[in-house]
DNA sequence: ACTTGTTACGTACGACTGTAGTAGATGTAA
DNA sequence: TTACATCTACTACAGTCGTACGTAACAAGT
């Protein structure tokens, strides 16, 4: 049962507890964008799902309301899409970034930052 | 009914078509993988929903059989996807090369070719 | 023209997603 | 302790996806 994809929506909730911390689904659910708010039912069926998934977890009850906490972190469920990314990609880094540089979406100020940031990983390590 | 997005497996189909140009949903099917290959009607009916996207469309027919071809390029599908992930790593393409940097995805090596496709670039311009 | 093998096309179905309503439990303020 | 607001838990439903069957249409050889 664990260890299932996190949809864009779902996504967007784990996003809210992982900022917020630890909270009800009201909390979540007024965190969400006014434009594009769901239903309170609807972002509690969604945290259920979750549930389900072992991505989330009940802490405790504040009032008659239960607070719910993240499981997956941030980085961990990252490295999931960016997993499948690669798979469809035909499973190359190398092969997105030159992507993005193609496109124009990567400058070259990006590429020596994170090359910088490797450096200085390297020789931590 | 355009610009939807291409599912995993539709993307699996879409390949082949790009591999193998126009080809009949037969074809197809033959070329995936012995391991798991799906029954015949099962590529029919993933090819008749891409023609419903206009990802994919009927150029002639041989015998019987329709011969399809991709309408949407490589490029396009992969933007696509590239696209979908900044949008749920928050906008940010330093991000995802910093997650793959940080997973050690991306070697120092993998930086300096694209920084050097990158120059290229630049002075083509 | 008849048979045989392939293809087309409609139909189905279960899992998953996003969406939300409703009924009943529970906490809280008066 | 009663009324009100809120929350839980269940149920529902339409759309998408992966899966495939069955029947009708068709091509090609005899």
């Amino acid at each position: 049962m664990r260890n299932r994809r996190v949809t864009r929506f779902e996504l967007q909730l784990m996003e809210k507890l992982w900022d917020l911390g630890p909270c009800s689904v009201r909390e979540i659910q007024e965190a969400l964008p006014e434009e594009h708010r769901p239903a309170y039912t609807t972002v509690q069926t969604m945290i259920y799902r979750l549930e389900q998934k072992e991505a989330v977890r009940r802490v405790k009850k504040v009032g008659n309301a239960h607070v719910f906490e993240a499981v997956l972190t941030r980085m961990a469920v990252r490295k999931r899409l960016v997993a499948d990314l690669l798979d469809m990609f035909g499973g190359s880094p190398a092969s997105v970034m030159s992507h993005l540089v193609e496109t124009g979406q990567l400058t070259l100020a990006d590429i020596r930052a994170v090359e910088k940031e490797l450096a200085r990983r390297e020789r931590k390590k």
